[in-house]
Formats: C-alpha cells, sequence, structure tokens
DNA sequence: TATTGTTATACTCTATAACTATA
DNA sequence: TATAGTTATAGAGTATAACAATA
C-alpha cells in the first residue's frame, strides 16, 4: 500500500509533480527570483519594473489604471508610485482635480531600456531551451489558460 | 511616436504580454486563488493542503524533508505542522532524538482524498479548454524549463 | 561538527475599510 | 452618487539569525 521509507538517501514521493497549477506556481517562483536577482543591480523590485513599463507604453495612464492592468491594488500602488517618483522616475502631474497622469522621465526611460535588456536576456535562457517553436506554444497554450480563467 | 491615450475606454498597452515569466505569474496567481477559494470549505490553505498530500505520500516523512520539497523554509514549517497536528491532521512522534516522524490520521486521510477531488476537478477544467494532448505538452514544458533553472 | 527542530524577528506583498476631494 | 487617490492597518508569506538537543 503507502511506500514505507524511512532513512532512503533519495528525495519524498511528491504527488503533486503531475498537478499543472502546481508547477505553474513553483516554475513561477523560480523565475521570479531570477528576475529580481537580474534587476537589483538597477535597484528595482519586479513590480517597480513592471510599473515603469507599463507606464513607458501609456504616458499619461493613471495610476489606478496601471494598478488594474498589474493586479495590484489601488491602496498599494500609492508607496510604490510616490517611490518612483522622489527617485525621479516617474513624472506625475495632475489630469483633473482628482486623478494623476503619469509619464517616464529621461531617467525613466533610461531604466526601462535597462529592464528590457535583463528581460531579453533572461528571456532567451528559456528560448534556448524550448527553441522558438515550442516557446510560441507555450505562450499561446497559457494565453488559452488565461482566457478560460476570465471566462 | 509614443501613443497618446487620455480619455479612451479601452485597456493600457501592456508591454508584459509577450513575457514568459510575466504570463506564468499571472496565471499562477489566478489558478492559486481558485485553489485557495476551493481548499477553503475544507478549512486548508493551498500550503497546507501542499504538506498533507506530501505527508499522505511519505509516511515517516520528516517536516524538513517536506518543507525541502515544498520550497517552505524549515523555520517556517513549525506553525504550520503544529497547526495541522492540533487539528489532529497529522500525528507526529519521534523517529530519533532530534527528528520526528510525520503520517497522516485518519481524518488526515479523508481531507487528502477531499483535496485531491477538488484538484482533480479544476484540473479537468483546464484539460477541458486544451485537450488532454495539449495539456501533457504543456506540462512537459513547464517541466523542461524547470530542469534548465536547476542546472 | 553537522543536523533537526525551534524561537524570535523583520520585511515584503497583499487585502480591506474608511476618508478627501473632485466629477 | 461614483470615482481617484490616499491613509491606516491587518494578515499572509517569506527570510535570517541564533539557540538547544542530538547525531
Amino acid at each position: 500500500m503507502a511506500p514505507r521509507r524511512k532513512k532512503e538517501p533519495g528525495a519524498l514521493v511528491d504527488p503533486l509533480t503531475g498537478r499543472l497549477g502546481y508547477q505553474l506556481r513553483r516554475l513561477s517562483m523560480a523565475m521570479m527570483a531570477e528576475v529580481g536577482a537580474g534587476l537589483r543591480p538597477l535597484r528595482l523590485r519586479p513590480a517597480e519594473a513592471s510599473i515603469l513599463l507599463l507606464v513607458g507604453a501609456n504616458p499619461g495612464c493613471r495610476p489606478g489604471e496601471v494598478g488594474e492592468a498589474l493586479g495590484i491594488k489601488r491602496a498599494n500602488m500609492v508607496p510604490v508610485v510616490a517611490a518612483l517618483v522622489k527617485r525621479g522616475l516617474v513624472a506625475r502631474s495632475r489630469a483633473d482635480g482628482r486623478s494623476h497622469a503619469l509619464a517616464l522621465s529621461p531617467a525613466g526611460r533610461s531604466k526601462v531600456a535597462a529592464i528590457d535588456r535583463i528581460l531579453d536576456r533572461q528571456e532567451a535562457a528559456s528560448q534556448a531551451a524550448l527553441g522558438g517553436r515550442e516557446m510560441k506554444r507555450l505562450l499561446r497554450l497559457l494565453a488559452t489558460l488565461r482566457d478560460v480563467g476570465a471566462q
């Protein structure tokens, strides 16, 4: 019935290896750790980098929009955006009396270029392991599953 | 050059959609939220459920082993395992003077059966969206990428 | 000396509710 | 009345260092 194992040197039997959700989570966490390590020299965390990328692609956007796109709550955007403004990477101006318009500063644009280089390099490692064709297939499968969840 | 967008009803341009790491993370978080919701009636969090599954497949295992397999630090295993023991789901006995042996109680085994039913049902939703063949392909691609990271 | 469980602690990320000022 | 930003706060999850008991 149940396998008796007490002192074997090998690893445990893992009943989660066949679970899609578990594998996605473990791989995602491993890649996130790599991204975090790659970004450290820029003194940016993944969330900050993603905000810079989004603001760069959408000048004039509001913090709430950015948070919604990234899955970050409005309330949690406040200190992160404030820090990016304080560091001179993001310019914040009033769009109307209650909303802000965000844009990259020149320093922010150079940060975005550096971020893209880091992500490109790490993406290249995955592409080398899978091949470009399988990489595209993987992205398509992930997109299909995301659409299912969105319903 | 940069697209001027101020009041359009549509969503923002997302420069992260093509990034594998980002898509993995978003999908993983969405699936994790579903798993968490599915487990709530059992009064189990995902980490607790994964520990029960691992203990069930490896009777006599040590907390440190389980933590290592799941990516949970020994120090953080302590209160989680203690809670499972207190709830009567896990039996903890001394293996030698310094290590514990974990096993499921009958209540723990019935919890594991319930967990498996929930995970099977949620996995079936993904399988229905992709088809069994693509599902296998996806798991294989994810395993390949995990092996790359492990090096 | 290395390992196992443990304690204490801190930091990040996330979630919620309530407030303000504007539309 | 609804929206945008904000504040305060609480809860997870995670990381590190140090300790006692044991191998």
